[in-house]
DNA sequence: TATTACATTGTAATCATTACAGATTAGGTA
DNA sequence: TACCTAATCTGTAATGATTACAATGTAATA
């Protein structure tokens, strides 16, 4: 287990090192997945009984207070929490509600607006139908 | 008061036309500033007071499944909802709130990602601080 | 090990949205 | 015009994600 390797990214984040922390941390770097608080909550309460789903939330909170973890709002009503430094947009399929990443060279990620504001991150989301569904794999 | 454009717009869609839904529409058209449904319900409840937070969201539900308006998940807790039909990309200003249109000549709305997914709908959005904000004006 | 500020836990509250059932109405027809 | 019927509107209650809060526990430091 490479309790190591959280513990370090914490603590270089300037982040106390917790249990819960640690677990959380781990669950988003294995499970490339975009899980909502309530997917991490139930996953990790199966190994660790007492712990909260009011913990999940201040984790996932710090962790993307310190930019560590992007929230996703694109699938409307629940939040999304997608660990990983690489950039990458994000596809969601309407018909079987996953989210895809996917990696696409030649996004205009320069082509700033030119009226003035700073803008600090960009941010591009696609809908449609995923690949697997489209075989008639998929929901 | 343009009542006979907004319900030519509900006619032509095969919506069938509404006080509530023309107060909506006419609303959203004459309000570009991506209101939430609160924001719609208690403007709209003042001249009508009957008016149920149900309809408006009943509104804006039938209204975006026949195209007309765009649901909004850029900020997070609510839902946001855009009127008009130029293809434009969202700025929020993470100083003051704002959700501001901008229009990009140049992203590549083309560029679509070739591993198999079908695209409908290509979504972009900026985050930074708005021009006014810069300036010291905004909150 | 003692201290202290911070983190965790569980419950209760909040807030946007949806479900539902009864009253009302738009749009077509006699 | 008066009527009919399905669709719409209304108000209340339920849902579900998220947050507030107070008591307990613990990580990090001396």
């Amino acid at each position: 287990m490479d309790t190591e390797k959280y513990t370090g990214i914490l603590r270089e984040n300037g982040m106390k090192v917790t249990p819960q922390r640690l677990e959380v941390l781990r669950f988003l770097d294995e499970n490339r997945i975009h899980p909502t608080a309530d997917d991490i909550y139930r996953t990790l309460k199966k190994d660790n009984p007492s712990l909260s789903k009011t913990t999940v939330y201040n984790v996932l909170d710090i962790l993307s207070k310190y930019g560590l973890v992007e929230v996703l709002t694109i699938s409307g009503t629940e939040s999304r929490y997608d660990y990983g430094s690489t950039r990458h947009q994000h596809f969601l399929c309407t018909s079987c509600g996953r989210i895809v990443d996917i990696h696409i060279k030649g996004l205009c990620m320069d082509c700033m607006p030119e009226k003035g504001h700073k803008v600090e991150e960009v941010h591009g989301y696609f809908k449609g139908t995923c690949r697997d569904c489209l075989k008639g794999i998929g929901g």
